[in-house]
DNA sequence: GGCAGATTTAGAACTTTATCAAAAAAAACA
DNA sequence: TGTTTTTTTTGATAAAGTTCTAAATCTGCC
């Protein structure tokens, strides 16, 4: 089982995740400028987190069924976040604050231990999304997020899998044919 | 003072650093397939880590005095590594193995929870950088890299902060002159 | 199921950046 | 310091992806 599943069944355990109003398609679950320090659980739906420099989107991430998502920038900094997160169907959540989520994992070593190991991942997936975004060509970089999450590609509009990839949907869609 | 450098001085103060060869310029610490899963720290020079997709090279970081550096993809997994070091002038390190460091952070609760924040702040540079990366524009993208790390472009050939930044010599030399 | 709105595909023109070649400048090192 | 090597700059050309527009297709939702 996934270190994610793990610590979303100890915090259920817990009885500590609470509950979140469902969201409809393209509602939004925060916008840019607010402080967001939860952690959310996608129960079901989809979501993605994104920024805007200068009128262009930039999406940085996806969510699904059994993730985990937040505004990890206000996670960490306790500031406000440059994220926008939305759902891209309708979606259910559940939530943990951060201060009963850091209460949670000191309460015990092996918390600890596991939120240590989830920080881990993090920065290694971090480091895997970074080499993905060097890679010049666009269809090397579509080859490579589709060998590594090939379901993205059937959960989400591809407009959106295009701004994760640095290109416009149209490449996208000439990629595709190819 | 900062996480790293507190970091550094904590394992000296337990005098777990080991001594490592100088580096001469060019020369590498390390080369792509072998595992590598110990930390250095930088006394003196600097160096760069690099992955070669497909003949082309794509700088990943940078470390200069007073940086730790690391093959970080081996010591998260214990795997070999995809990257390469390479001094970019002599350079004088100081070295500790995974085991010794991880003995040291367990040692006791004021160390793992400096881990901790250090696993915290990595994963927030790598979403920054993530951003530089998803900018569009190479002159937004070298703005960015210029506001947060001035120093770096005193430091290192600018060919390097080129392929840092995702373009050509050519193209980061156009927009220095603009 | 059918309509409306959203997404994807397609083609043409345009922009931007990469590539290539060579000169100029800077840095290494003997 | 002088010489060699490396790096940076400059200009010309070419390639790649973006932009714009419109048509086709798909999807959500009544």
């Amino acid at each position: 089982m996934n270190l994610i599943s793990h610590l979303h069944d100890k915090i259920d355990t817990a009885g500590l995740w609470e509950d979140y109003p469902e969201l409809s398609r393209n509602e939004h679950l925060k916008v840019r400028g607010s402080t967001d320090t939860r952690l959310y659980y996608v129960v079901s739906g989809t979501l993605r987190v994104y920024v805007i420099d200068e009128f262009e989107e930039h999406t940085i991430r996806f969510g699904y069924q059994g993730s985990i998502i937040a505004a990890l920038d206000s996670f960490i900094t306790g500031k406000p976040s440059d994220f926008y997160i939305q759902a891209l169907k309708k979606t259910e959540l559940k939530m943990i604050p951060k201060t009963t989520y850091m209460e949670f994992v000191q309460s015990n070593a092996e918390n600890l231990q596991l939120w240590h190991d989830i920080l881990e991942q993090m920065v290694y997936q971090q480091m895997e999304r970074e080499r993905d975004l060097l890679t010049s060509s666009p269809l090397e970089r579509y080859e490579r997020v589709l060998k590594r999450s090939p379901q993205l590609f059937q959960e989400v509009p591809h407009k959106y899998i295009a701004s994760y990839l640095r290109m416009t949907p149209e490449t996208l869609s000439r990629i595709k044919k190819s």
